[in-house]
DNA sequence: TGACAATACAGACATATGTCTGTTTTAATC
DNA sequence: GATTAAAACAGACATATGTCTGTATTGTCA
């Protein structure tokens, strides 16, 4: 008669590495990938070499992937294409127009007030998010207290929402490039575009392209 | 005259520190957080105490914070309360109602087309995502091809947005309980609303409550 | 210049961690 | 029951990694 407290060794394949993997994903999004003994520990093996062998196991599945030697060295298969390009991306609040600028530019000293995991397939891109505050954008589905991840950039393209900063207020509009006018467009019929004359934004000067919204979230209690 | 190939000590609180911090950030979202010898090669520094002075002189500061004794223990400052809760959610794309229902059933088995890192507080709860169709509520800001994040459970509360199916149909409505009916109302008025005579969902009834949506995500190309 | 603090360096140590070898247990199959 | 493959176990080893102590360098300020 065996002294095996835990009865997992029932299933020839089964769940059990499954949840090993789901093990993993988890610790990889919550910070860092476990340690093959963090694994072994979090499922009672009593050798570490359990843990071990269905870490491998799914290696050569195909279901994880692993960087040699390295201590946490289990990653997402980046190659097969699920997540895998996850960053964290400061959410600077609702901050107010001048500040913003600020942390903006100066991302480090600034201290955000939480940080959002977002996926993204670009490594060099500046993101950042920031909570949306009135309802000048509903028409295209953006509500007040959504929150909206932008990429840093100085210019962008016509029909693209952009975050831009207009006298000192920050705003989240449409951007419209006619006839050699620059037009912030709210997609909401109770609010009025915001025509100006420089086709380009440039520091100085009262309207300001902070980025472009490559993202909206919104959640719900 | 030294001998010093980095100019790098010449700021007394420059900014080193601050791309020591920007470093271990992005090495925190690649994958997992760097080790001190990392930090020490990826600066060129010639002592691993110089790589791990800034790492503490950082969590001094609050703007890292650590696991002490583990490797690859640096993390962001998770104390404030924000992100620490990220896990990674299945979502089960385009899929037909039925297999939506086999999916959620056996999310084992299941293989998702993607996973999207999600923040939630609790960890017990079983999230999936998928990828909205048509136009029917577009007046709560959901558009088509938006991603909602769905928080699996037989049954909501009235006002809630779940996704149910509806013979064999999966639908993302709002939920109105009036008079002992069950309602599925769309945000849109040139949808009809969906009533039905049961008060709680059950399987095999025409209408079964999957799960209610927690989050709204939508990409901007 | 001299004192002082911050930073960088050098070397070592204790531990955490990945990895290996061999044995035992479990479950399935004939 | 015997055979077999998968899984679990036990113990050890080599290395990666965090940490400590002491010293040297650099820049600042009086």
């Amino acid at each position: 008669m065996p002294t095996r407290s835990t009865p997992k060794a029932s299933h020839p394949r089964g769940p059990i590495r499954s949840q090993v993997l789901a093990f993993v994903r988890e610790r990889l999004a919550a910070g860092s990938p476990p340690t093959v003994r963090e694994v072994q520990q979090a499922f009672g093996f009593k050798a570490v070499e359990s843990a071990r062998q269905h870490l491998e196991a799914l290696v050569a599945e195909g279901r994880l992937a692993k960087e040699p030697g390295r201590s946490r060295g289990y990653r997402l298969p980046a190659a097969g294409g699920p997540a895998a390009n996850i960053r964290l991306v400061p959410k600077l609040g609702r901050v107010q127009a001048g500040a913003l600028r600020e942390a903006i530019e100066n991302p480090d000293r600034w201290d955000p007030e939480a940080w959002l995991p977002v996926e993204t397939p670009g490594t060099g891109e500046e993101l950042f998010a920031l909570t949306v505050r009135g309802e000048s954008m509903t028409g295209a589905g953006i509500l007040p207290d959504d929150v909206v991840i932008v990429r840093r950039q100085d210019t962008a393209r016509d029909g693209e929402i952009v975050v831009a900063l207009v006298r000192d207020e920050a705003t989240v509009k449409r951007l419209r490039l006619r006839e050699g006018r620059l037009e912030l467009w709210p997609e909401n019929p109770a609010f009025a575009p915001l025509v100006f004359a420089p086709l380009v934004s440039a520091p100085d000067t009262e309207i300001r392209i902070l980025g472009r919204v490559v993202e909206v979230r919104r959640r719900l209690a």
